[in-house]
DNA sequence: CGAGACTTTGACCGTAGTCAATTTATGTGG
DNA sequence: CCACATAAATTGACTACGGTCAAAGTCTCG
């Protein structure tokens, strides 16, 4: 049967090598060359470094990365997923066992410093850009929490579901509905505070109602809207976010 | 039986009308002269009025208050509790409906610009105060995260008491190990994510087992350390909260 | 005293967890 | 291209944690 990671692949923006920063007028070559040079990448699977006394705020140029907390006793809890465009906030290393970036797929990243610093006299666009993104983190950690503490197995996959869903057509990520989504079931589990046999099931059941489809890793979801309702995903959400796309 | 719930108390720092912010070198009297204009209070169950476009800083000054969303179809959840001294942020009312602050007892709060400009020529000690305030803030929703998607009924409820323990002494708002909680078995269901008759059971058998003690609304936790480990609760925590209190 | 809010209890149900085995990718070296 | 190893997904049987419903008990306060 069809599964839903689908390890690593291009996930990258279309058109463009800068996901989330790709839009006209921060296009400048110069700025691009500054960029490069401060690009850090990581591999799938490793823990992006933190800095040493201070938070540390991160723009992602491209591929997917989670944060995350485990417990003394193995469990996990995964906070949500950062994509091309998004910026996150890491905490210094000395309190880092609390939360970690791991690099899902293939990552670039940028500090957000370096993007600031690189936009013009006092980097004010890039710096309201990034607080802007950073505000956005912040409303996704209250759906999620939402997600998890109220709503039922199925409304969880699909909200989550719709979110990246929204959030990757920002990035023009999606294209033709589709979506590539590089997650375990594993991973969703600890995502949404379910057991990895529960997901499955639950999976197979959106799959079988037709509510999502999903072929080698990738997604879709016929009736986004129809199913937004069904599982309280604030339909508010997707005009925040495509009238504010964060960076990009 | 003893309950939980105890309605509305003094619940203000002791020896200090400015609860949070009572600390020696905060204690200049022009300054407490110019809070006391732009204190705005709120009686029990009345929302925090936000600001029209921009997300609004608010420090508590006296009082419980709780974020919270409510779903369409009436499920509610509570993000978490803002006691003296919290620094809490509130979405623009544009999209308020996402999330709404409410006092839970008499509440009075003082924009945190108000207290910003207030100290000194560029209010940097202020400034920073409420930074560091919103850092902690933003750790306990990873916290509170960890608690609804991962830990057990009786590890939620645990976890959240000692949490509020350690909070409520680093204000003195603790005496003698005994905390008041204003907060109804209901609320502690919306905030825990579970049902209110579940929360009620959960209570019951950690009374008998002793590992709280429950007396008219004022709660003791005999053996913190002992039970820090049974409810996952990062002893890290506690260092972080008395080493760094926020503004108080 | 009566009303309303909150807590407590009992009976029953169902969603989700656990355990353990099987199947299906995915990947690697020969 | 195949054999084998490993990670991920799937299944079945069984359990249990937590939810629902409904009624009764407490507490507070006007």
């Amino acid at each position: 049967m069809a599964t839903l990671g689908g390890a690593e692949m291009a996930v990258t923006p279309a058109g463009s090598t800068f996901a989330g920063l790709s839009d006209a007028r921060e296009l400048d070559p110069k700025r691009i060359q500054v960029f490069w040079r401060h690009v850090e990448r990581y591999d799938p699977g490793a823990s992006v470094r933190p800095a040493a006394a201070t938070v540390r705020r991160l723009v992602v140029v491209s591929g997917w990365a989670y944060e995350t907390r485990i417990l003394p006793d193995g469990r996990r809890q995964i906070f949500g997923f950062a994509l091309p465009g998004d910026v996150v906030e890491l905490p210094a290393s000395s309190n880092y066992g609390q939360r970690a970036l791991v690099a899902l797929t293939r990552l670039e990243v940028v500090d957000a410093a370096v993007v600031c610093r690189a936009d013009g006299p006092d980097g004010k666009t890039a710096q309201e850009a990034v607080e802007r993104a950073l505000q956005l983190r912040s409303e996704r950690l209250f759906d999620h929490m939402v997600r998890i503490g109220r709503l039922t197995s199925k409304e969880r996959v699909l909200n989550l579901l719709l979110e990246l869903h929204d959030r990757l057509r920002a990035v023009h990520l999606v294209k033709d509905g589709v979506f590539r989504v590089p997650v375990t079931q594993e991973m969703f589990a600890d995502t949404l505070g379910l057991s990895i046999v529960h997901i499955n099931r639950t999976l197979q059941r959106l799959r079988r109602d037709g509510s999502i489809v999903v072929r080698g890793g990738a997604v879709t979801i016929p009736h986004p809207d129809r199913l937004a309702s069904a599982a309280c995903y604030p339909a508010t959400w997707a005009r925040a976010a495509s009238a504010n796309q964060g960076l990009a």
